[in-house]
DNA sequence: TTTATATGTTACCAAAAGGTAACTAGTTAC
DNA sequence: GTAACTAGTTACCTTTTGGTAACATATAAA
């Protein structure tokens, strides 16, 4: 569950909402590439070549505040790192499929 | 059905797909917003205070030019257009409707 | 001794997105 | 004669987002 505080004047819609917590270019695709299991920093930059580090690390960090996702750090050298949805983030699947259904039902991708 | 050219390198996955259609801060309220009838522009306006006429305007466009919303003008005065989703754009109801059903379940507004 | 490793951070810059305020048009109501 | 109406457009500015390149770290392998 999540708060959101209302500015003046703000209507209270559910697909509003939940823009602010996965709005964004990249947040969709991200939570998409955990849907089913945890993965290494190296393997989410790997899976979404056209996202920077630098944009992954922030984005990553959002979605870590917002209590969608899960970081765990081991300290070995070389360093790894572990990311993995929350309950909160895996409620997200349905609308990850049914976002996923209809990518493929309707994209066609040339060249 | 939709086409979207791949740049080099690029992965091919139908949730980049389908964000570069209706990803961005204000593209899926708008669709919300017509998602069971045509309206016109001061009605969608109205229901999303928090947006600028000027960037529904180019919201609108671009959904337009993307064959998921088709504008209607009539040559009133003063003037009347309508907006309504397209065949492509009604197969995004199920998206739509899992997005507001994930809002209505896990956010709260408070304030 | 140098290089490679994984996961960042930092500084700096460019591009995209979004906002406000002023302006437009032609008819109707005051 | 002036204001209100709707659906924009335009100019200008700010904020957000995103990109590149360089650097940090501790150990292991060459």
């Amino acid at each position: 569950m999540v708060t959101i505080a209302t500015k003046k004047g703000e209507i209270k819609c559910p697909v509003t909402g939940m823009l602010q917590l996965i709005g964004g270019k990249w947040k969709p695709v991200i939570l998409y590439c955990l849907r089913s299991e945890k993965r290494r920093f190296g393997e989410i930059s790997a899976r979404i070549p056209n996202l920077s580090r630098k944009v992954l690390t922030e984005q990553l960090k959002e979605l870590e505040e917002d209590g969608l996702l899960t970081r765990k750090q081991f300290n070995e050298i070389p360093p790894r790192v572990e990311y993995e949805l929350t309950e909160l983030g895996k409620s997200l699947k349905p609308v990850l499929n049914e976002m996923e259904k209809w990518g493929n039902d309707n994209i066609i991708y040339k060249q």
